[in-house]
DNA sequence: TAAATACTAGACCGTCCAGTTTGATATTTA
DNA sequence: TAAATATCAAACTGGACGGTCTAGTATTTA
C-alpha cells in the first residue's frame, strides 16, 4: 500500500514550495487583497495554472503560506530550558528570554505576519487562530514554565502565568503597537537591552514580592 | 468677506454627514478594500456623484472617516484632572482610570479602528500618526501627567512616563492582542475590575519602590 | 427670470482579478 | 508504446469596482 504510487507525472514538490515562498513574500509585503494569483504565478517563475494545481484556490494559498511562517517564528525553546538548568539566576535568564523576545517582536517580518493575520482576522478567524497558538501562546506557556521552575514550590502556577504575561506585556510596552502602526523603526542592540534590563527588574520586584508573601 | 456666499445651491451638510457616518462604519465593518464607492452612496441614500461631490475619491473618504472617528476615542480627561484634586488616593485614582482604559480597549469599534489602521498603515501611515496621536498618545500623556503630580517631586518625569506606559502595558496584557486576532471576546464587568485591581497594585509597588529610591 | 451649483439615476469605461479552458509538451508508470 | 498526469502559455469568462459622463431636476443667489 506504501508502495502504491499515482500514474502519470508525479507533482513537482520543488514548484510546490517555489509557490509557498513566493506566496508568503508577497502576502507579507502587500497583504492579502493586494496580492493576485498571477503575480504569485510570475514571482514562482510558474504558470497559473499550475498554482491552481497545487492549491484549491487564493484563500487555501494564503493559509498555507501563513501557516508555513508561523512555524519558523517561535521562542528558542531549548535555549530556555538550558537557561534554567544551568547556573543563571533569574533575572539573569529573565534578561536572556527577554533579549530574544524583543528582537522577535521587531523583526520586520513577524511585524508583517502580525499586520496581515490582524487584517485578515474577521475573513480568516482559522488562520488567526493558528497563528496565536503558534506564536504568542507557545512563547508564554514556555516562558511561564521558566518563571514558575525559579519559583521553586512557592510560586502558583496561575502566579507564574500571571507574571510571565506581566513580562511580555512589559517588553512590548508601546514599542509594539507602534511598530504595528508603523510609526516606530526597530530599536538599537544598546536600547533593546536598556529595555528589556529595566523590565526584567520589574517582573523581579514583583516575583520576589509574590513569593515573599508565601513564605 | 464673511457674507460674500458662493452662488447657486450649497452643498448639503447634511449629506455630509450622512456619507461620512456611513463610510466610517462600512470601512470598520468590511475594511478598506472591500468597501466599495457604490455600496457607501447606496448606504448614505445618496447618488455615487454627491458623494464624489463631497470627497475627492476613496482615499479622501477614508482619511476622513478613520479622522472623525479617532476624536471619539479618547480617555476623558477632564474626569481624571478631578480625580487627582479630589481626595483619592494613588490606587484608587490608578483604577478609575484603568477601568476607563479597559473598557476603550474593549470596544468593538475600538478594536476596529486599531485593525484597519494597521491594516492599511503600509499605504496610510499619515491616519496611523494621526490616529496614534489622538488616541494612545493623548492617554498616555494624560496618565503620566496624573502619575507625576502623585509623585509629588520625587518622582521623575521621566519614569512617570515609564509608569504610565508600563501601567497601559499590563491593562492590555494579553487580552488587548488577542482581541485584535479576535480569538477573545470583551471581559465582563467583574472580570475587568480584578484586571485592573491587579494591574494597578503592581504599578503601586513599582510607584512606591522608585518614590523611595530617591528619599 | 437667469445663471450657477447641487443632486439624482443610471449608463458607461477601463482596469483588475479569481478562476477556467484549451491545446500543446513533458514526464511518469504500466 | 499507451495511458495518465503535470506543466506551460495564453486566451477567455464573469464580475467587481473606481471613477466619469449625461441628462434631467432642485435649490439658491443675483
Amino acid at each position: 500500500m506504501a508502495t502504491t504510487r499515482k500514474q502519470g507525472r508525479p507533482k513537482s514538490e520543488e514548484k510546490y514550495h517555489l509557490i509557498l515562498h513566493a506566496a508568503s513574500c508577497l502576502f507579507l509585503k502587500e497583504g492579502f487583497a493586494n496580492t493576485s494569483m498571477d503575480t504569485v504565478a510570475k514571482a514562482s517563475g510558474v504558470s497559473k495554472q499550475t498554482v491552481y494545481s497545487h492549491f484549491e484556490g487564493k484563500d487555501a494559498l494564503f493559509k498555507a503560506a501563513i501557516s508555513s511562517k508561523c512555524r519558523s517564528y517561535q521562542l528558542d525553546t531549548q535555549q530556555l530550558i538550558d537557561a534554567t538548568s544551568g547556573s543563571l539566576s533569574l533575572l539573569e535568564c529573565l534578561r536572556k528570554v527577554g533579549c530574544q523576545f524583543v528582537r522577535l517582536l521587531q523583526d520586520p517580518e513577524a511585524i508583517a505576519i502580525f499586520r496581515v493575520i490582524i487584517a485578515e482576522a474577521v475573513n480568516s478567524p482559522h488562520v488567526a487562530t493558528l497563528f496565536y497558538q503558534a506564536g504568542p501562546e507557545a512563547s508564554l506557556s514556555t516562558l511561564s514554565d521558566v518563571i514558575e521552575k525559579f519559583g521553586e514550590g512557592s510560586l502558583s502556577r496561575d502566579i507564574a502565568q500571571q507574571l510571565a504575561v506581566d513580562y511580555c506585556a512589559l517588553l512590548k510596552g508601546e514599542y509594539h503597537t507602534m511598530m504595528l502602526c508603523g510609526i516606530q523603526s526597530p530599536l538599537q542592540d544598546e536600547a533593546i537591552t536598556a529595555h528589556v534590563n529595566s523590565a526584567a527588574e520589574k517582573i523581579l520586584l514583583l516575583f520576589t514580592h509574590y513569593t515573599q508573601q508565601h513564605n
